[in-house]
DNA sequence: CGATTGGGAT
C-alpha cells in the first residue's frame, strides 16, 4: 500500500469511527475506494468493535467489487470481529450466501488455516456447510474441533448428524453415528431429538433393530422417546412393507403411554394401502375416529392411492366426491393420484379429462402432474409427444426436474432411441441436475437388455467408486439380467454380495430371485426364498405367489401348483388376472383343456376380471384341439368386451389352421382379417424387417462404423473428452452411430461424476 | 415423522 493510500485509509477509519451514520458519511469518498482499501478497512482493528459498520462495508463491497466479496480472505476478516460482538446470525447469513456460490470450496482451506479460529466461528461454519448441502466439509470442521478439544454445542452436533443422515452419500450415515459418539466423548449431552435423528439414519439404512434398540439406549442418557421417535420408525417400517413389525411397534408405543397422533394413524393407513390391504387400512381409519382423530386430506389421498393401486378407480373417484361433501377439499395430490391411476389402468381419456377438471376447480397442475403425463407417453412409446409435453410444461412456467429427465431417459432407452437418451443426459446435466442411482439403474437395465452383463457388472463397480449409492434395485436389475442369460451362479453371487453389504431386499427383489429360480425349474429353492422374506417381516405380493405357481407348472407339477394356490388363497393372497392366466395356460399346456374351460367359466361367473391374454390362452388351446367353433365364439366375446382380438389371437388361429392343413379356412380367416383392417401381422413383420434393415444399413455405413469403433476405443481408454470430440463431429455430419457406442457414451457421463468425498488437506 | 411422479419382478 502506498503512502497516499494509507493516509486515505487513516482518514476513512476516522470518519467511520466518529460519525453517527458511518457509511452514509463515506458516500463522498466512494470514488476513492479500491478493493485493497476496503480489505484494509474491514481488517482494521479500530473497526472491529463496530459490527454494523463492518456489515455495511460488506454490503458496499458487494455492489462495488463483486470479486472482492467472493474472496475468502475478505469474508474471514469480517467474521471474527462480528463473532466477538455476538453477531452470530449475521455471520451465518454471510457464510451461507458465500457458500452458495463457492463450488470450488475456496473458503474451506482459508478457514482451517485462519489464525483466530474461535469455537463459535467453527460452529457457525459447521452449520453453514451442512445447510448448503456439504455436510462432509462440516464434518471435517467438526473433526478439527475435536482435535482442538473444543466441545461443540448440542445444536451443532444435531445439525451435523442431521445433515449427514439426510444427504446420504456413501457411508454418510455411519459418519453421523461416529459424530454422535465423538460428541458424547467431548462431553456433549444429547437430547431426544439427537436420538430421533440417529434413529432416522438407522431407518434409512434399513437397520430397524438398531433403530429400536436406540429407544432403550436413550434412557441411559436421560432421554425418552416421543411421538417423533415412534412415527419415524413406523413410517419406514411401513415404507418397506413390514406391517407386522409396525403393528407390534404401535402396541409398544401405546404401552409406553404415548398417544398416537394423526400422523401415526396416517402412516399406518398408507402402509396398508401400499401393500394392498385396504380393509386393514379402513380399520385403522375406524380406530383413529374412535380416538377422536379425524381423517384429513392425507388420509383420503392415501386411501385413494390404495384404491387406484388395485385398479378400483371409480371407487377412488367416489371417495374424492365424498371428500368434497365433508369439506376436506381435494388438493393437487388427490388429482395427481387419480390421474396417475387412470393412466395406469389404461383409461387415458379420463386421465386427460381430469387434468382439465382440476383446472376448472381451481387446482393448478404442478411438475408432478406433468411428469405423470410424460411417464404415460413414455410408456406408450410416444416419445415425441412426451417431449412435446415437456415443452408445454415449460411454457406453463414449470421447469422439468430430475424425475422428468429420468423418465425421458428411461423412455428413450426403452424405445431403443439411445442417441436421444444420451442427449437427454446431456440436457439434464446442463440444467444442473446430477445423475443419480435411478439414472444409473436405467443404464444398468439397458445393458442387461443388450445382454452385456459383464459391462453392467463393471459399471456397478465403477459407479460405486464414483460415489453413486448402489441400491437394491441396482442389484435386482443385474440379478434379473444374469438369470435371463442363464447364469445362476453369478446371480446368486450378487444376491449374497448384496446381503453382505446389508442392502435390504424389498419384495420386488425377492420376486426377482424367486422368478429366476422358478425359471430354472428350482421351485423348491424359490419356496426357501419365500420363507426367508416372510421371516424378514415382508408381506408377499400377488406377483410372488403367481411366480411360484407358474414355477410349479413349468416343472409340470400341476397338483403342487394347485395345492400352493389353495393354501395361499386362504391367507392374504388375492388371485388376480395374472393368476388366472397362469392357471389356465398351465392346465392347457398339460392337455387339461376341460379343466381349464371349467376354471375359465367359474372365474367369469365370480365376476373376476380377465383380459386379452386370458382369451388368447383359451382360444389358442381350443384351436390346437381343433375346436374352432368354440374358439371363434370366444373371439366374438372378447370383441364385445373390447379386449381384442389382437395379433396374438390371429396368430393362434392361423398357426393352428396351418399346422392342421386347413388351408381353405385359413384363407377365409385371412380375408376376414383384411376386411376388418386387421393386417397387423403382416404389417408388423415388415415393420420389424424395416427396423432391422435400417439398423444394418446404419451399422454397415463405413463412416458410422469408423466413428463408433473410435469412440468406443477412446472411452475404454478413459479418454472421454476425445471421444466426445469425435461424437460431436459425427453428429454434425449427421452420422448415426450404433447402440453400443451410445451406451459407452452414457457410461462415460455416469462415470464422469466426481468420486467420493475428497479429503481436504490442512 | 405422513400422501402423488422417475429405476428392478409375474
Amino acid at each position: 500500500m502506498s503512502k497516499a493510500e494509507s493516509e486515505v485509509l487513516k482518514s476513512l477509519i476516522k470518519i467511520l469511527t466518529s460519525s453517527k451514520n458511518p457509511v452514509d458519511s463515506l458516500t463522498p469518498y466512494t470514488p476513492l475506494l479500491t478493493p485493497t482499501l476496503l480489505q484494509s478497512l474491514v481488517s482494521s482493528p479500530s473497526l472491529s468493535s463496530h459490527p454494523s459498520t463492518l456489515l455495511s462495508l460488506h454490503k458496499l463491497s458487494l455492489s462495488l467489487f463483486p470479486s472482492l466479496s467472493s474472496s475468502p480472505s475478505f469474508l474471514l476478516s469480517l467474521l471474527p470481529p462480528l463473532i466477538s460482538r455476538y453477531k452470530f446470525s449475521e455471520c451465518k447469513s454471510l457464510l451461507l450466501s458465500f457458500l452458495s456460490s463457492d463450488p470450488q470450496n475456496t473458503l474451506f482451506t482459508s478457514l482451517v488455516h485462519h489464525p483466530s479460529l474461535s469455537k463459535p466461528l467453527l460452529e457457525i461454519s459447521v452449520s453453514s456447510y451442512v445447510q448448503s448441502g456439504k455436510p462432509h466439509l462440516g464434518l471435517e470442521l467438526f473433526n478439527l474441533m475435536k482435535r482442538l478439544k473444543k466441545k461443540p454445542n448440542l445444536l451443532t452436533c444435531n445439525n451435523l448428524i442431521n445433515g449427514l443422515v439426510k444427504f446420504p452419500s456413501l457411508h454418510s450415515i455411519q459418519l453421523g453415528k461416529q459424530v454422535f459418539h465423538d460428541s458424547i466423548t467431548l462431553g456433549v449431552i444429547p437430547e431426544t431429538s439427537t436420538f430421533n435423528i440417529l434413529i432416522l439414519g438407522c431407518c434409512l439404512e434399513g437397520k430397524f433393530n438398531e433403530a429400536i434398540s436406540f429407544i432403550e439406549k436413550m434412557k441411559d442418557f436421560g432421554c425418552f422417546p416421543d411421538n417423533v421417535t415412534y412415527n419415524t420408525i413406523l413410517a419406514y417400517l411401513c415404507k418397506k412393507g413390514m406391517l407386522k413389525e409396525a403393528r407390534d411397534l404401535l402396541q409398544d408405543m401405546k404401552e409406553k403411554g404415548l398417544i398416537p397422533n394423526r400422523k401415526t394413524y396416517n402412516i399406518l393407513v398408507s402402509g396398508y394401502c401400499r401393500i394392498g390391504w385396504l380393509k386393514e387400512a379402513s380399520k385403522i381409519i375406524d380406530l383413529m375416529v374412535q380416538n377422536d382423530v379425524l381423517p384429513d386430506v392425507w388420509t383420503y389421498n392415501m386411501l385413494i392411492n390404495g384404491l387406484c393401486g388395485e385398479g378400483r378407480i371409480e371407487e377412488a373417484v367416489k371417495l374424492r366426491d365424498e371428500m368434497e361433501n365433508l369439506k376436506v377439499l381435494p388438493d393437487v395430490v388427490t388429482y395427481n393420484t387419480l390421474i396417475n391411476g387412470y393412466f395406469e389402468w389404461g383409461c387415458s381419456e379420463e386421465g386427460f379429462r381430469l387434468v382439465e377438471e382440476m383446472r376448472e376447480k381451481g387446482v393448478e397442475p404442478i411438475a408432478v402432474t406433468h411428469n405423470i403425463l410424460v411417464k404415460w407417453y413414455c410408456k406408450e412409446g410416444k416419445m415425441d409427444e412426451a417431449s412435446e409435453r415437456v415443452r408445454v410444461m415449460e411454457e406453463s412456467g414449470l421447469s422439468p426436474d430430475k424425475v422428468t429427465y429420468n423418465t425421458l431417459i428411461n423412455g428413450y432407452c426403452k424405445a431403443g432411441k439411445l442417441a436421444e437418451a444420451f442427449r437427454m443426459m446431456g440436457v439434464m446435466l446442463r440444467k444442473g441436475f446430477k445423475m443419480d442411482t435411478i439414472t444409473l439403474n436405467t443404464l444398468l437395465h439397458t445393458l442387461c437388455e443388450e445382454r452385456k452383463l459383464k459391462k453392467a457388472s463393471e459399471l456397478l463397480i465403477t459407479a460405486s467408486k464414483r460415489g453413486y449409492l448402489i441400491d437394491e434395485v441396482s442389484y435386482g436389475t443385474l440379478i434379473a439380467g444374469y438369470f435371463k442369460v442363464g447364469n445362476e451362479d453369478k446371480a446368486m453371487k450378487l444376491w449374497n454380495e448384496m446381503k453382505e453389504k446389508e442392502i435390504i431386499p424389498s419384495i420386488v427383489t425377492y420376486n426377482t430371485i424367486i422368478g429366476g429360480l422358478c425359471q430354472l425349474g428350482k421351485t423348491e429353492q424359490a419356496i426357501g426364498k419365500l420363507n426367508e422374506l416372510l421371516e424378514s417381516g415382508l408381506v408377499p405380493a400377488e406377483t410372488t405367489y403367481n411366480t411360484i405357481i407358474h414355477g410349479y407348472f413349468k416343472e409340470g407339477k400341476v397338483e403342487k401348483a394347485f395345492e400352493f394356490y389353495n393354501k395361499m388363497a386362504k391367507n392374504s393372497f388375492k388371485p388376480d388376472v395374472f393368476t388366472c392366466n397362469i392357471l389356465l395356460s398351465g392346465l392347457c399346456r398339460e392337455g387339461m383343456l376341460e379343466k381349464a374351460l371349467k376354471l375359465f367359466d367359474a372365474w367369469i361367473s365370480k365376476g373376476k376380471a380377465i383380459d386379452g391374454v386370458t382369451y388368447n390362452t383359451m382360444i389358442s388351446s381350443l384351436c390346437k384341439e381343433g375346436r374352432y367353433e368354440a374358439a371363434y365364439h370366444l373371439v366374438s366375446e372378447m370383441k364385445e368386451r373390447n379386449l381384442g382380438p389382437d395379433n396374438y389371437t390371429y396368430k393362434a388361429i392361423l398357426d393352428a389352421l396351418t399346422s392342421a392343413g386347413r388351408m381353405k379356412e385359413l384363407e377365409e380367416v385371412i380375408s376376414k382379417m383384411v376386411e376388418a383392417g386387421k393386417v397387423h401381422e403382416q404389417s408388423l413383420q415388415s415393420k420389424e424387417q424395416n427396423v432391422k434393415t435400417s439398423e444394418i444399413l446404419k451399422e454397415s455405413d463405413p463412416d458410422s462404423n469408423a466413428c463408433s469403433v473410435q469412440i468406443i476405443e477412446l472411452c475404454n481408454q478413459g479418454r472421454y473428452k476425445d471421444a466426445m470430440r469425435i461424437f460431436r463431429v459425427s453428429n454434425e455430419k449427421g452420422v448415426a452411430l450404433n447402440k453400443s457406442t451410445y451406451i459407452v457414451l452414457m457410461e462415460g457421463l455416469i462415470k464422469r461424476r466426481k468420486g467420493t468425498t475428497k479429503s481436504v488437506q490442512y
